[in-house]
DNA sequence: GGCAAGATCCTCT
DNA sequence: GAGGATCTTGCCA
């Protein structure tokens, strides 16, 4: 099962990106198990990507990016919130799929007791991490197991798959890898 | 050592 | 629809 999703990781990280859409990612926590079926993610191309920030090399903050494969790349944005990504390329490519938003499919009150707020649980990247309960701590661990975050197959991917500009960025920006999963 | 910008979210007008 | 919160990184002097 985790052989499969390991597979599922390998390539390009433009097409591994719209293959995560559908997937759940799951955290057990003192508070409770919370789980999320991805919705939204972006891809970012490691060195070859100007958006990336591993397009520069690797610093202090993104060594995660330079992780194996299924490495969580978690940082700060805005001084304010988390925001997390799965590493795609492995030794030497710091590619990753930035998880954007999720549908909350366990722990829905967990999360709006950590989100204090019972609506918009998931929807934007710095809201999902928070409704996870992931933080910098996450950061370097493996959706494979073993970390606080984890990687499980979806309930079968229903609706449909759209691609559209990368957001809140100032480099590539007109580079469609922002995928989006559409209900059927 | 200082400064500007950033893969965001929430509140107020 | 616009602006503030809040802090870390990276670049430049």
């Amino acid at each position: 099962m985790s052989r499969a999703i390991h597979r599922l990781l390998d390539g390009p990280v433009e097409d591994i990106a719209p293959a995560l859409l559908g997937m759940r990612l799951r955290t057990e926590l003192p508070a409770g198990p919370t789980e999320v079926v991805i919705s939204e993610v972006e891809a970012y191309a490691g060195e070859r990507d100007p958006a990336s920030h591993a397009y520069r090399g690797r610093t202090p903050r993104n060594v995660s990016m330079f992780g194996a494969r299924g490495t969580l790349y978690v940082y700060r944005s805005y001084g304010i919130h988390w925001c997390m990504n799965i590493v795609t390329g492995g030794q030497n490519d710091p590619s990753a799929v930035l998880l954007r938003a999720g549908r909350p499919a366990v722990g829905a009150d967990v999360m709006a007791r950590r989100r204090g707020r019972p609506d918009h649980l998931a929807d934007g990247p710095g809201k999902l991490t928070q409704a996870l309960g992931v933080t910098g701590d996450a950061d370097g661990t493996s959706v494979f197991g073993g970390g606080p975050v984890e990687l499980l197959p979806g309930p079968g991917r229903r609706g449909q798959i759209v691609a559209s500009p990368r957001v809140g960025i100032s480099k590539a920006v007109a580079w469609p890898w922002r995928f989006i999963l559409v209900d059927g």
